[in-house]
DNA sequence: CTCCAGGTCCATA
DNA sequence: TATGGACATGGA
């Protein structure tokens, strides 16, 4: 039975080598911004996810042992095929296949960004894999203050409450489309959501469940096109197509150039007291492509 | 009280 | 093509 017991717990994990220019603990940090995250959480240096495939939920923790993250899954012994959606998971999540030397040489002769780079070192672009939280998130941030975006979006993962418990705890799932298209206009105006807002959403989980909208499709397109692509949406303009870029479809030189707190923080690394104009930011970021989502990313952790 | 938040759409000229 | 207002709520 002991025996059982280790063997299990050996394959019930697997160990991932830091890539170059990795911290997990500045990647941690930047995932401990918000306490009203309910998607993942985070106790003793340890993050804890639910995934959910077509049929498993997987309840991860990740944590890191000697220059590794080691991915054990809590609740269930999943198979090979199950690994491997886990695993490429985490590297998305953690951005961990990208080399990174280029960005560093770029940014160390960079006004706005060597001191970052330098106070950030190793921290990642931390990405959202799954295609409806990055875009349901970016529309549910716009043009609202952080703090509430976070309420209304917990308020709404507990509407569809996909849970799992697990040693007293809830962990969550995204609400799937289907759902979202589920709860009705008021019951979504109870929780607080502008009627734009309603109606962003539900366009966008209609397009999801149609599979008019979907990763693949966006992965196989050029970065114009994606943007072509996504703001024929009704909801999803500039800023959100750069938005999901970055943060879903991992295009380093997405740039959401409208972006509030990007002009928030470069005001602040120039020390100004005014906000850049568009065209100044473009003068500034002349030289950072093809890295503007790291430049962008960096930038907005100053500002934690 | 006022202004502004990790914007976008729509009406108007 | 460009500009102004509406949207919802809450924090500073």
């Amino acid at each position: 039975m002991k025996n059982q017991l280790s063997w299990q717990g050996i394959r019930n994990q697997r160990r991932i080598d830091f890539p170059l220019h990795f911290r997990f603990d500045k990647c941690l940090h930047f995932l401990g911004r918000n306490l009203d995250e309910c998607l993942f959480s985070i106790k003793n240096e340890k993050v804890y996810k639910l995934l959910k495939d077509a049929n498993n939920l997987f309840l991860i923790e990740i944590k890191e042992v000697n220059e590794q993250l080691t991915v054990s899954c809590l609740n269930s012994q999943p198979n090979e095929d199950d690994w491997n959606f886990i695993l490429k998971y985490v590297e998305e999540w953690f951005d961990l296949n990208r080399p990174l030397d280029s960005f560093y040489h770029l940014a160390s002769k960079d006004q706005i960004l060597s001191p970052l780079i330098h106070h950030y070192h190793g921290l990642r672009l931390i990405r959202m894999p799954e295609l409806f939280e990055a875009i349901s998130w970016a529309i549910i941030g716009q043009q609202i203050n952080l703090s509430f975006a976070y309420r209304l979006k917990k308020r709404w993962v507990l509407e569809a409450n996909n849970h799992l418990a697990y040693e007293g705890q809830l962990f969550y799932t995204l609400p799937t489309p289907q759902q979202t298209l589920n709860i009705s206009d008021e019951r979504f105006r109870e929780l607080q959501f502008s009627r734009q807002k309603i109606k962003y959403l539900k366009i966008v989980a209609e397009h999801l469940q149609k599979g008019s909208l979907n990763k693949v499709k966006l992965l196989a397109l050029s970065p114009d096109e994606v943007i072509h692509e996504l703001t024929k949406i009704k909801g999803i303009g500039p800023w959100t197509a750069n938005y999901v870029m970055m943060k879903c479809l991992g295009i380093s030189s997405a740039f959401p150039i409208q972006d509030v707190g990007l002009h928030n923080a470069m005001k602040v690394q120039l020390g100004k007291k005014e906000k850049p104009t568009i065209a100044e930011i473009k003068e500034l970021a002349k030289n950072w492509h093809p890295w503007e989502a790291y430049a962008t990313f960096y930038l907005w952790r100053s500002l934690i």
